[in-house]
DNA sequence: TGTACATCAGTGAACGCGCGTTCACTGATGTAC
DNA sequence: TGTACATCAGTGAACGCGCGTTCACTGATGTAC
């Protein structure tokens, strides 16, 4: 727990130096063990080490600290989606299933971001660099289905936009029901990944774009 | 608000009456507006008109009335999805439809509900009615998909189970992403029951259940 | 290089508030005879 | 039908607690000259 710095003599002096990245590490940790709802500002502060008040210097209230969380969170995630769709390389088919599975590892391996970013109920309005970040994950997969839809004849060619929004969908759908990390709720008889992959696999070829079979 | 009974002339005397009820439409209402943690064990008395004392006579805590109301909005749920389903009537494919219209109308109109179902962190196991409820909820979407995997021909047959499972999540993903009453955080270019059924038909013509259009 | 000063980022004490929970109590209801 | 009694379902006062927030303050840091 070293990024939080809860020993007063890691400080390099009266000064914090970092108090800020502490409590959005701190929120992270707390979201992670006690859900979005568990945690308080007093909480974070108490987490980095600070008063009660020093909080106030770099966040307006929690919800401010939320939506900073979710905007940090949204940013990694479009980095993990960008970095496993990598520019459709060395296919696009089997692209387009890198990305649903990093879309799986995220909610499992960062269920604190994916929690603030989807379940915390922060108003994406509430900040406009957060609905940005929101946006821009989100374009990551509307550019793996123009580039997957591109494949198709062109007199059937499915809309783009729906597509990601499909697979945007059933990804959060597996994602919450199935697929997170510590409350694994319902039990299933494949992991979330194959379920996941199924279902992309019939819904491409239900658009004819991919063979059948 | 008659229900709520917050008129301390309209109970029966002394006893409330019906508190247990009352607590439970008390705690509807604030989940619904003000989101599944937004609400109190002391706030759910002020609204049903009792003293903070009183629900420990019904409930052992917050978390044991919101298991109740997630019991409850189950059980609800499963009838709602029964009703649609209709037993396949008049035709199994626009059966399954009105399922998944159902899922979404259920998501809108009974966000209280849905809420303390998928995202308040209940605990399945907190209650063994609970997890029976639930699970009752699902076998109607798995008696669907039974129904309709039985039109293929017996070769390829797709697995109910899975594909209960897909069509599960990819409902469940739209409606949080989308279909919800009061947020609706994210515009669509068409309804959510719109983005749904063209998902479905896509999905169903993959698994060969329907005709290339 | 040194000094004076402005600004920054914390402290810690204080406050009001609402929550959860317990307790002895009491009015209302149901039932045995 | 009436009475005595047990049980049920509330009251209301009290408590300790932690949270959010404000405030005057002060040590640390940066910068102009």
């Amino acid at each position: 727990m070293a990024w939080t710095r809860q020993d007063p003599g890691a400080r390099r002096g009266y000064h914090h130096g970092n108090l800020r990245e502490a409590l959005i590490d701190a929120a992270l940790n707390l979201i992670a063990q006690k859900g979005p709802a568990g945690f308080t500002f007093a909480d974070a502060a108490r987490s980095a080490g600070v008063s009660s008040a020093a909080p106030y210097r770099h966040f307006r209230d929690r919800d401010a600290l939320m939506a900073d969380v979710a905007r940090r969170g949204f940013e990694l995630f479009e980095t993990h989606l960008e970095k496993a769709w990598n520019n459709g390389q060395p296919e696009p088919f089997r692209a387009f299933e890198n990305v649903g599975r990093a879309y799986l590892d995220f909610a499992r391996n960062e269920p604190a971001y994916y929690s603030a970013m989807f379940e915390a109920g922060v108003a994406l309005d509430s900040d406009a660099g957060l609905r940005q970040a929101s946006e821009r994950a989100f374009a990551v997969l509307r550019r793996a289905s123009e580039a997957l839809s591109a494949h198709a004849p062109a007199e059937r060619r499915p809309p783009a936009l729906m597509m990601s929004l499909h697979i945007w969908a059933l990804s959060h759908g597996i994602a919450s029901l199935f697929g997170r990390g510590d409350a694994g709720r319902r039990s299933l008889p494949m992991s979330p990944e194959d379920l996941l992959e199924a279902a992309v696999l019939i819904y491409l070829r239900g658009l004819g774009l991919i063979g059948e079979r």
